[in-house]
RNA sequence: GCCCCCGUAGCCCAAUCGGCAGAGGCAGCGGACUCAAAAUCCGCCCAGUGUGAGUUCGAGUCUCACCGGGGGCACCA
């Protein structure tokens, strides 16, 4: 009864061919060739000096991650493999690459789970570093490994705290327009070029005062500005860890404005630079101009107008409506309110102004406090106008004019003078608080038509004269140079440039931060020399800041590393005996790392410098070939538009102060800035709103999405471990290869563009390399299947329409076209080579392919023969022979519809095309012996006849 | 409220200077292979470009308005 069985038990099934390119032997192959290039250093970077230096270079970098302990997920590593593609191209085109990777390490994460299990956040930076950097290896990136950096590094941050001794031994000279010594500063005082501001020479000063000059002119100095103090955390917070109702992003604690002292980095010195250097760049339009709208550039004018307690100063980008200011306003912190506020209302004040108070001075305090207790978000949605008289006036100085000074709320202290001019008639917000407030209103624009409200546009000034000028009829822009020409004559005012820009607020009360290289003694910080460094971070039992009830603004930050006595107290011998000092306790932010690191890729290993001069020159120097102004910087940059302001913004000034002080030769870190698209995922929510497993979700006929039968909400985002949809580079690895994983990444959309992620579609690739695979090698035997064969002149024709259009897209980025185009040629050898590929387009083939599936390509240039890796085997050439068509199809519009076609030789001249065109039966037909009013002949495309 | 970007097959995406709307992939359908299925292979189907005007011989592409989506800024004088 017994017979051969034939059935197959589960677990047995018939393998698919031995040598098929699956997830198997990917794995086998990528593994293994991740581990040669490893050992013989094929992605060492050589700097200048050592061979391979004499090519033409090339610097890619991506905006390197902070290792987060949740490792990374899919989305992550889009622009790592993007800038990996290019690299390799570039390599294979004769290019002497450089792209590096590396971790900006310091931050909140680490020190937060240090306070809560008392772990050294070194301990598990560096863990999650290593993690990050095992899940990097397995997607074959050719990194430089030697040049891996972490800002955690003390070798690194060492160089963090030098930058920051330049940059706080510097002052800028607006007469030099650019950063200089601190010394030199110190020397024209002392030799009495500068005189000091009340004019005692320098030297007589007592030795507080020299300093507290210094220091007030100092790049990187203390000062006692409002910040975001939050007290639940014990720390400030910087704007954008603050939410729009005030309070923590972290921990949602009340956020206060406090005027604490502070470290501070004076970019506002470099405000016109910053913006007028984006002309320089070769970034795109929109952080560009997010950045011009940070630094918020606008001329105007500074207007003084006389009152009783002296002048009120007030910025304005309108002097040209000077005639229709008819009344003032100081924003609630204004220093000058005090000395302006008599003891009684003036006779007859208008009841609305006084807030019902009794007094100017206790309208003032009452409308203070308030102003104080309104949160951001009440200032932010309700806009209604507030604010109560001073009972003081002041004089418009172009008429004479008594006009009355008031407080409110809508005028921000930070922002100009922290005073305007209020004309209602040229500005929507003035002109509601003067029809609230009964005030008057001059119109001095011609507004037209329009009532009702203010106008803004341009038209003939009206209402404008004094017995010495009259604006009437000039138009605004002519209308305002007239005005302040007329100003600054008379000494009333003058023309400046104003920016929204303020300076960095650079103090953190963390941990888990560079620390600075400052020590205190009885007259202020004092920079420590040179040789100090690196000031290392010390160890402590306690990682946290003193944090305090959330609700208690009135206390004050202690830092971690406050607590730290023995560290803290220092005798040292700073060139005047051994003295005591007291440490700095504050931390830098984590944007102090990431300032430079670009520079430090360049020559990592260097101890006597914070980068290699020749390293910096060679690889991030100016170009004039690129264009006379070249800044120099990193080729390209690649990384999420999330950092378009503050990362791009703090790197360009710290790179422009180095660049002043002759440390770089370049004035900008990024020539050429690319901002990648995300990788997008859906979520999906149950009926509670609960979020299930988005793999387990499936789509039924009707297109409704269930989940274990029930149905399901989906929504379209972020990928994220709360909402169950995260998938990691190591699954996709595991279950496809890094090649497959590579190429869907790149397949899938343009570099720029977000688009959603989908594990379903990921077969798709890892076809085309099983395809690919099975041209070259038999799935049997593994045995190379390349024939000797000639291609024929068709088969010529596509590798060569390849090569033209891939070595277009790969420079310009355009991976998924260049995938296409691959794709394209592959589906011509499956076709007309079923018993394999003719080695002469095999081989371009694997050499095309390799930047975006590196692993496969190296295998199957191994298997056709050759030894040595194809990291730098020439990048094919098309030849133009095969690129131009002996025949042209043309397409023969009739009134731009297509009613026929003709074939004609590809060197036909245009009346041959017309002639033949115009012979065909179709549009003889179409034209029914009617002569064409037009016939449009566009060479090599089509026909258009007009009848 | 202001500014910027994007809307092309069921889905992801192509389309030089304005010149035949389709390169490629996913899904779907049919077939081959298989006892069967998976995998693999071959073939097929699918939109007139968000809407409405305008310029043009000709518009996905240029202009204007609107609709939808995404992002930035938001009392900055």
């Amino acid at each position: 009864m017994s017979t051969e069985s034939t059935t197959i038990a589960p677990g047995d099934a018939p393998a698919s061919p031995p040598h098929r390119y699956d997830a198997r032997l990917a794995g086998e192959i990528e593994r293994r060739w991740q581990d040669r290039w490893a050992a013989e250093g094929t992605f060492h970077a050589p700097n200048p000096g050592e061979p391979g230096s004499e090519k033409p270079k090339a610097y890619v970098m991506d905006m390197f991650p902070y290792p987060s302990g949740a490792g990374l997920h899919v989305g992550h590593p889009l622009g790592f493999i993007g800038t990996d593609v290019l690299g390799r191209y570039l390599r294979m085109t004769g290019h002497n690459v450089l792209h590096p990777m590396g971790f900006d390490s310091f931050g909140l994460p680490a020190e937060q789970y240090a306070v809560q299990t008392g772990t050294h956040p070194r301990t598990t930076t560096e863990a999650n570093i290593a993690r990050y950097k095992q899940q990097l290896r397995q997607l074959g990136l050719a990194h430089d490994p030697r040049r891996s950096i972490a800002t955690t590094d003390v070798t690194y941050y060492r160089w963090t705290q030098w930058i920051f001794l330049q940059i706080f031994e510097s002052w800028y000279d607006t007469a030099a327009d650019g950063a200089r010594p601190i010394a030199e500063l110190v020397s024209e005082f002392e030799s009495g070029a500068r005189p000091t501001p009340d004019g005692r020479p320098y030297g007589t000063l007592p030795e507080g005062e020299r300093r507290a000059l210094i220091d007030s002119y100092r790049l990187a100095y203390i000062s006692e500005a409002p910040v975001n103090w939050c007290p639940g955390l014990g720390t400030v917070l910087a704007n954008e860890e603050v939410t729009a109702d005030g309070r923590s992003e972290r921990g949602n604690y009340p956020v206060f404005r406090r005027n604490l002292k502070q470290w501070m980095m004076r970019i506002t010195a470099y405000a016109d630079r910053l913006a007028a250097d984006l002309d320089r760049v070769d970034w795109p339009e929109s952080v560009k101009a997010m950045q011009r709208n940070w630094i918020g550039r606008s001329e105007g004018a500074r207007v003084r107008f006389p009152a009783p307690a002296g002048e009120i100063e007030v910025f304005t980008t309108r002097p040209d409506t000077l005639f229709g200011a008819t009344y003032m306003v100081l924003a609630p912190e204004h220093p000058l309110v005090d000395r302006l506020t008599p003891a009684a209302w003036p006779e007859g004040t208008d009841e609305r102004w006084t807030g019902g108070a009794a007094t100017p001075a206790e309208a003032v305090a009452g409308y203070r406090e308030a102003a104080a207790r309104k949160s951001e978000l009440d200032r932010q949605e309700n806009k209604e106008k507030t604010g109560v008289f001073t009972g003081a006036f002041a004089t418009n100085p172009v008429n004479g004019e008594e006009v009355p000074v008031f407080v409110a709320d809508y005028v921000l202290m930070g922002y100009g003078t922290g005073a305007i001019m209020a004309v209602p008639a040229q500005d929507q917000r003035d002109w509601d608080f003067a029809t609230a407030f009964g005030l008057p209103i001059v119109r001095t624009v011609d507004p037209g038509d329009r009532k009702g409200e203010a106008f803004t546009g341009d038209g003939p000034a009206i209402n404008s004269a004094n017995a010495e000028i009259s604006l009437n009829g000039l138009g605004v822009t002519e209308a305002k140079r007239t005005i302040i020409d007329w100003l600054a004559a008379k000494g009333f005012g003058e023309g400046v440039v104003q920016y929204k820009l303020r300076d960095w607020l650079f103090s953190r009360q963390r941990y888990w931060g560079e620390p600075f290289p400052i020590v205190w003694d009885e007259h202020g910080p004092v920079g420590l020399p040179e040789d100090q460094l690196p000031v290392v971070l010390p160890d402590v039992d306690d990682y946290s800041p003193k944090t305090y009830d959330p609700d208690d603004a009135n206390t004050e930050p202690e830092p971690p590393l406050s607590r730290a006595q023995e560290w803290v107290n220092v005798e040292l011998d700073l060139g005047d005996g051994v003295r005591s000092y007291r440490r700095e306790t504050n931390t830098m932010p984590q944007w102090a790392g990431s300032c430079w690191y670009y520079l430090r890729y360049l020559d990592p290993e260097n101890s006597e410098r914070f980068t290699g001069v020749e390293a910096e020159k060679y690889w991030i120097g100016k170009e004039p070939a690129i264009s006379p102004v070249d800044p120099g910087g990193v080729d390209l940059y690649v990384g999420g538009v999330e950092h378009a302001v503050l990362h791009l913004l703090y790197s360009r000034f710290w790179h422009k102060v180095l660049f002043d002080l002759g440390h770089v030769t370049s004035e900008e870190p990024f020539r050429k800035l690319f901002n990648q698209g995300y990788i997008q995922a859906y979520a999906y929510t149950d009926s509670r709103g609960l979020y299930v497993p988005a793999e387990e979700v499936v789509e039924d006929d009707n297109g409704r999405f269930t989940w274990n039968g029930q149905p399901v909400n989906r929504e379209y985002g972020k990928m994220g471990k709360s909402l169950k949809n995260v998938v990691t580079p190591d699954e996709m690895c595991d279950r496809y290869g890094a090649d497959t994983f590579r190429l869907y990444e790149m397949y899938t959309g343009p570099m720029e563009a977000s688009r959603p992620w989908s594990t379903r579609d990921v077969v798709g690739p890892q076809r085309f390399l099983q395809r690919v695979w099975r041209n070259l090698v038999d799935e049997n035997t593994g045995a190379p299947r390349v024939t000797d064969v000639e291609p024929d002149a068709d088969t010529l024709r596509a590798l060569h329409k390849a090569i033209a259009g891939v070595r277009e897209d790969y420079p310009a980025l355009h991976y998924n076209t260049a995938a296409a185009k691959l794709i394209e040629l592959n589906n011509h050898l499956t076709k007309e080579f079923p018993g394999g590929a003719p080695r002469s387009v095999a081989e371009p083939l694997v050499l095309m392919l390799a930047p975006l599936a590196p692993h496969i390509s190296e295998e199957l240039w191994n298997r056709l023969g050759h030894d040595a890796t194809l990291a730098y085997e020439s990048f094919p050439v098309a030849d133009e022979r095969y690129l131009v068509q002996e025949t042209v199809e043309y397409p023969i519009q009739v009134n731009g519809k297509v009613r026929s076609r003709v074939t004609v030789p590809a060197d036909a001249d245009g009346a041959a095309v017309q002639a033949a065109a115009l012979a065909d039966e179709k549009i003889v037909a179409a034209l029914a012996g009617a002569e064409p009013r037009k016939v449009i002949v566009v060479p090599g495309r089509l026909v258009n006849v007009v009848r």
